[in-house]
DNA sequence: ATCCATTGCTTTGCATTGCAAAGCATTAAC
DNA sequence: GTTAATGCTTTGCAATGCAAAGCAATGGAT
């Protein structure tokens, strides 16, 4: 009955990878992890509301004001208002802020990529099976997730199709 | 080739549930996440110097400081000094905080395991087996990990002794 | 014995996160 | 048109997190 110890360890070992890899990249780019994760959240979504970045990243809409605050003064990130609604806000990277995301190594999933695609076939379907039975178990086969490990990204939206409603239209506004 | 997304988005989904079951944790206890997580650290391995427990959990030692001070005026853990090196702290869960431990719900890992044991033995062993190599794919093999899903413990050590050369003597001090 | 570098922890100062409550403008409802 | 609801910001506060400076104890060196 201890093979159930080792199948914790080794999850434990690899939650642990991701969040050491996460830490490393945030030094890199020289962001906190929350701006980073700020920032992938917003390339894999598109430009997102202010409530829709804090429900998506699990935090309160103040918080996430503050971090897109500092977000903006290093040119990383503009604000935009919606032009049907204009209690909503925009948030969208600018040129600088997809560069950085370009330039930052997402090294992990890149090798975890490569190295599963030269695995065999049989190999790669067992993976898949194991990974999905422990989603499972954990009750975590409902949760929303992209393809990311670095960083929590949280929600796989790969149309990146901006509603009408939420088209931006004037410049940046201050309060 | 979408297997390796497939994967990676079942990674995620894992890690973000542990992730979610931290969060909730933590508010069930009162504690925020890194005193739980120091917490969690002392009760697998025992007493710890400060900068042990900084190792261990990969924080600077004065952020430890700050967090003991915390959980030191909540009387959860109690610092005393080494009597061989008197430069050395230690930081002992109290009554107060091991009780804490106990009551606080485990439940992840304990639902894993029910479940993980439930299975067939082939299930068990392909599981660790695709685990295996997850991480190894991760370069995770080599880090240190408690069989523990919730909040990062770190390293496993389940005889608590406690080396002569660290047993406390005096009552807490002042600085 | 005495000086010196090292070790271990704390203090200080600062930036960031995180939240709730209050505030403000816009929109929707009636 | 008044009122309620929505969306974001501001304010105020506690907690992280770190580097740098500070202090005490240790371990060598000579």
């Amino acid at each position: 009955m201890e093979k159930s110890q080792d199948a914790l360890v080794l999850l434990r070992q690899i939650i642990r990878a991701t969040d050491l890899h996460d830490k490393h990249l945030s030094r890199m780019t020289g962001l906190t992890m929350p701006q980073l994760m700020t920032m992938q959240t917003l390339r894999i979504n598109g430009p997102l509301t202010i409530g829709m970045l804090a429900k998506e990243m699990n935090l309160a809409q103040a918080t996430v004001t503050s971090i897109l605050d500092r977000l903006e003064r290093k040119n990383l990130v503009r604000r935009e208002r919606s032009n049907t609604d204009k209690r909503k806000v925009l948030a969208c990277p600018t040129e600088q802020g997809q560069e950085l995301l370009k330039s930052a190594p997402t090294t992990l999933q890149d090798t975890f990529i490569r190295q599963f695609d030269d695995m065999h076939d049989w190999e790669q379907s067992m993976i898949v099976a194991a990974l999905e039975h422990v989603s499972h178990i954990l009750g975590a086969h409902h949760i929303d997730a992209a393809p990311m490990l670095d960083i929590g990204a949280l929600d796989r939206t790969s149309d990146n199709h901006m509603p009408e409603y939420l088209k931006p239209t004037h410049p940046p506004f201050k309060n």
